[in-house]
DNA sequence: TTGGTGACTACAG
DNA sequence: TCTGTAGCCACCA
């Protein structure tokens, strides 16, 4: 668990356990964070597996704040109803006060 | 070892 | 303003 041996993926678990409850951020914050903004799909697709490993991949949404990666979870809903009882607003399968929940990992670490 | 893939983003027309 | 395309890079087979 070495910083200089942690790969993408790790890097990508380790900002996104830090996201506060009831707070989202999004691929390309985490990207940028890592400094790979252009690599955004990686985050993505780090996420993709993420699931058990204590990782709240469900507060990480698209830069609109769509839930575009929901369908990777067990439910259909399971990541929305995640979001709502943590007090985050879901409508249309996006973040509808996203602007203030967002929390972004350069701004806040 | 090489090629394909992906929960995205940014730029150009 | 909206839509389409290209780029990006680590993991898996």
């Amino acid at each position: 668990m070495k910083p200089e041996t942690l790969s993408f993926f790790d890097k990508v678990y380790e900002v996104a356990k830090q996201i506060p409850y009831g707070r989202v951020t999004s691929f390309g914050a985490i990207a940028n964070f890592l400094g790979a903004a252009r690599s955004a799909r990686m985050v993505g697709y780090a996420l993709n597996g993420s699931v058990g490993k204590d990782v709240p991949a469900h507060r990480v949404v698209n830069r609109k704040g769509l839930l575009t990666g929901k369908h990777h979870f067990e439910g259909t809903n399971l990541m929305q109803q995640l979001l709502e009882s943590e007090g985050v607003i879901i409508e249309d399968n996006q973040v509808v006060n996203f602007d203030k929940v967002f929390w972004d990992p350069s701004k806040e670490l």
